[in-house]
DNA sequence: CTAGGATCCTGTCAGC
DNA sequence: TGCTGACAGGATCCTA
């Protein structure tokens, strides 16, 4: 699910954590989940030598109190930034590495300190698919790479479709990364003013808007949620053609996205704090900002009518009839 | 170039 | 309650 502010609050929200913490090992419970470019603990299992510090134990299998045999890669480096690309988060480690995440559809990350003397429940900080994985008992069956820490902390990557990743990268190869290389600007890219984003748009005139603003390479970040939101707040309709946008209406379109998504990570994305409420019960944070998404059959906030679902370029898609025509 | 569908996976929910 | 099909917030690949 997550997107650009899913990602965001969850750099902000690890950033404290992580930073100095000292990796004791990375554990991989699901070889799909986890992508080694740098062929130190996955990937080939040949006993051909390969770079990389002699201090590093590679390809190692450990067990797990389940029995399953799960890849283990022991190192010493430190989390020394956390960035962030679109929809993926970039760990930089110190010893020249990164791991470079991406939560697709169902991801999300948990963060469980160390239990303390007295064995208070540990508070925890998670982001990203809001599941009982963030409050439950950590691993469990969608764990998929978990990262320990020598202080007895761990970081949790739990995806149940897997379709999200754990890619480890040289740090100076991010950039060249198949998926950053191809990103386009983050929304608040100054290039996208006075027109930017118009002239980005109308290099696809025939595509219809929703699809143009969700395709990653002409602005990063934004995906269903977003997209409708802005398209609502800009009185576009999600089918209308990049063509036939007025410049000021491409305007209106970036300062909705902006807008929808700065009041996203303003209220904390999915988090855990949206996910278990003070008193316990789960929320919604989609209900905190969201004007159409998911609220199909709900009054329009601006003019009442029914909020219509309909289905573009694959996806499900809420708009206003009223507000938003053709 | 674009649309549209299938695909990777698993879980959930509506309807019967 | 059980079964079935549709659908899910991403991205890519293929075909037409």
């Amino acid at each position: 699910m997550p997107e650009l502010p899913e990602v965001e609050t969850i750099r902000r929200g690890l950033v404290d954590l992580l930073i100095g913490k000292k990796i004791n090992e990375i554990k991989i419970f699901e070889t799909k989940s986890f992508i080694d470019e740098v062929g130190f603990c996955l990937g080939v299992q040949s006993d051909a030598s390969e770079g990389g510090s002699p201090r590093e134990k590679r390809d190692r299998s450990v067990a797990t109190g389940a029995g399953d045999a799960v890849r283990g890669w022991t190192t010493r480096q430190k989390p020394i930034s956390l960035r962030r690309r679109g929809k993926a988060l970039i760990i930089d480690l110190s010893g020249g590495l990164s791991l470079l995440i991406h939560l697709r559809m169902t991801g999300q990350l948990v963060f469980v300190p160390a239990p303390d003397a007295k064995g208070t429940p540990a508070e925890r900080f998670a982001g990203g698919h809001p599941t009982e994985s963030m409050v439950g008992r950590l691993p469990d069956q969608h764990t998929r790479v978990a990262i320990d820490f020598s202080d007895g902390s761990h970081l949790y990557f739990n995806d149940q479709r897997k379709f999200g990743f754990v890619k480890l990268v040289q740090t100076e190869q991010v950039e060249q990364d198949d998926f950053v290389a191809k990103l386009g600007p983050e929304p608040w890219d100054k290039s996208l003013d006075r027109g930017g984003l118009y002239v980005r748009l109308q290099k696809h005139p025939k595509m219809m808007v929703k699809a143009a603003i969700l395709d990653q390479t002409v602005l990063a970040g934004v995906g269903n949620i977003y997209a409708d939101e802005g398209l609502f707040y800009a009185f576009i309709h999600p089918e209308r053609r990049v063509g036939s946008l007025s410049q000021r209406e491409v305007a209106e379109l970036l300062k909705g996205l902006r807008e929808s998504m700065e009041k996203s990570i303003a209220v904390g994305g999915s988090s855990l704090r949206n996910y278990v409420k003070a008193d316990g019960s789960r929320g919604d944070y989609l209900d905190q900002f969201a004007q159409v998404y998911n609220k199909t059959g709900a009054p329009c906030p601006r003019c009442g009518t029914p909020i219509q679902k309909i289905r573009v370029a694959g996806r499900g898609t809420h708009f206003c009839p009223t507000c938003q025509q053709i």
